[in-house]
DNA sequence: AGCTGTACCTGCAGGC
DNA sequence: TGCCTGCAGGTACAGC
């Protein structure tokens, strides 16, 4: 589900709710999600936490908790922490429950389990897979158009290269594919081919379609809601992705679809070169 | 080094 | 209704 913009959106609704709660106890429904520590000692290591912020890193998000600790979390294809103001009923696809002092909950459910959590200490976070791996954050200074340029002078397939977290931080396949169309440019071109002209327009898309997404509060296509159980209006907006067959907004052509990085990718095979 | 295929999971839509 | 196939926002890993 969620790619920058969903868990960006997912960290503001969280943050108006449940900043400065204190965590009374956790409940381990499905074990499989939960990647360190073990069971028994992630239940007893949150317990008592206050949780003093939450920070999005690429597609990770991070409950900065008291005494050091922190809780990542990566909500995989279907993940959703949902947050309520009393205890909640649940179903077979919620599988870790965080009860606050004042009895209202965290919930996280995952239709698929792939995503993963972690309760680690400020010491110990570089050990999350993929999280200090992480290229710069799209939004932020670091990541310059001089940086862009550079990285493109790899030799990857531009979707391939966007797609790579160790590149920039929070891209997925929909706005992989919303941005290559934007920018005019095809899904299978070598990134070092690209023309400084096209390196900037590039560039500039990816600051241009974030800002929309989260925007409108993120892209809801299957499951994706906030931590207020919210939908995202972004879907409204989209060019391309899954408009397989359907015309294409500026010519007309019927909207294609490839298989690239194992990922289904959808263009314009006339506007996109 | 880069890329493909596959694995991990479950549900849903579409074809017959 | 049921069965089958393909597809789905993610990442990791083996192997070419």
């Amino acid at each position: 589900m969620p790619e920058l913009p969903e868990v960006e959106t997912i960290k503001e609704s969280l943050k108006a709710k449940i900043l400065f709660k204190k965590v009374k106890e956790a409940d381990i429904l499905c074990e499989k999600l939960i990647k360190y520590p073990e069971k028994p000692d992630f239940i007893k290591n949150i317990k008592d936490k206050k949780i003093k912020n939450l920070q999005r890193k690429g597609k990770f998000l991070i409950l900065k908790l008291s005494h050091n600790y922190n809780l990542v979390v990566h909500l995989g294809m279907t993940g959703q922490l949902l947050y309520f103001n009393s205890h909640q009923s649940f179903d077979k696809h919620t599988h870790v429950l965080f009860n606050f002092e004042d009895s209202s909950q965290l919930q996280y459910n995952d239709v698929r389990k792939f995503g993963a959590l972690w309760l680690v200490s400020d010491g110990w976070l570089r050990f999350v897979p993929g999280l200090s791996e992480l290229g710069p954050e799209p939004l932020k200074k670091e990541f310059s158009l001089e940086y862009f340029q550079k990285a493109l002078n790899k030799k990857s397939i531009i979707k391939y290269l966007l797609l790579n977290q160790k590149n920039l931080a929070g891209l997925g396949n929909i706005y992989v594919d919303e941005i290559l169309f934007r920018a005019e440019i095809h899904p299978r071109r070598p990134s070092s081919e690209l023309s400084d002209l096209e390196r900037e327009k590039l560039y500039y898309t990816i600051l241009e379609v974030l800002g929309e997404a989260i925007k409108a509060r993120g892209t809801s296509v299957v499951n994706y809601m906030d931590g207020n159980s919210q939908k995202g209006e972004f879907q409204r907006h989209l060019k391309v992705y899954k408009r397989l067959g359907n015309p294409c907004y500026n010519c007309e052509t019927p909207v294609e679809r490839i298989v690239l990085a194992g990922r289904g990718t959808y263009f314009c095979p006339k506007c996109q070169h």
